[in-house]
DNA sequence: GTGATTTCCTTTCCGAATGAAAATAGATAC
DNA sequence: GTATCTATTTTCATTCGGAAAGGAAATCAC
């Protein structure tokens, strides 16, 4: 594919901004010996390229008093409308990220609520759509 | 818990910086009706709260060649010392994320490969620590 | 009620960053 | 050698971000 459309500098730039995005152009610069003028034409380039997709903040949800962290597995069925399912999950804030998997289940997604009273509320409103297999995540390792 | 730490403000402030950090203080300031230097004062204490954690990007996997994508329940032995399975998922770039849980298995974890040989090397150190359950990602829905 | 204190916001100001335009260098084809 | 194309640097105007000073509103002691 593409390959070739990204250098060794624009790989440098991104694991850069990935890890922090308020480095000013000319910072980088500094890493990559150019002037901030030439990085921030490339980092535009990556924009339009797609490579880039958007701009956005790490957050603590402990402190946002989200408290509990679950992973569900999500057996939809038979008669359920995929359609109808993404359109929940669209609509649910709680859900964080949810895949489409080839494997165990139909769905995979990570949830964070600020109780289990909630957490259970959720459940209630998926098990519309199918079962569900969950397990609480009791600790961060990456 | 600190509930009273932040306000309506904040919250709309963490809303829109979720979205596009690259927002300046005066266009967040026009949604919440303050100058620019408010809400730059505001950003800088949920900083130092540790409420905002840090700034990234957003990128697209497969404009990188990161074709494969796995979701893998970990199921550590039990001679297996955790304290070395979490310097083996430090160490590898490929693991996106990764999670204590409690429920099916020990540990959660999602990776990216830019192929499947990849993506069978990996699960061939992982083996070393004990046994595992494998879904392949075919679609994000969120 | 008065005055002091605290908190938060606005105004003002300055250094730095950003983005655009023009000039320059380097590589390639012929 | 000449023309051409791409990527970088230089230069410049605009805007942003952060610090300091001043003011309004809430709280508290008395």
């Amino acid at each position: 594919m593409g390959q070739t459309l990204l250098d060794e500098i624009d790989l440098l730039i991104l694991r850069q901004l990935m890890q922090d995005s308020t480095l000013s152009h000319k910072e980088i610069g500094r890493a990559v010996h150019m002037t901030g003028q030439a990085v921030g034409a490339r980092i535009r380039r990556l924009r339009e390229l797609g490579v880039i997709t958007g701009y956005s903040i790490g957050w603590d949800p402990e402190k946002l008093g989200l408290n509990v962290h679950a992973l569900i597995t999500v057996f939809l069925n038979s008669g359920s409308a995929h359609q109808t399912f993404l359109q929940f999950v669209a609509s649910e804030e709680e859900i964080e990220e949810a895949y489409r998997v080839s494997g165990e289940g139909c769905y995979w997604m990570r949830v964070r609520t600020e109780s289990p009273e909630r957490l259970n509320a959720l459940l209630d409103r998926l098990v519309k759509y199918g079962n569900y297999k969950l397990s609480l995540a009791i600790g961060q390792v990456k």
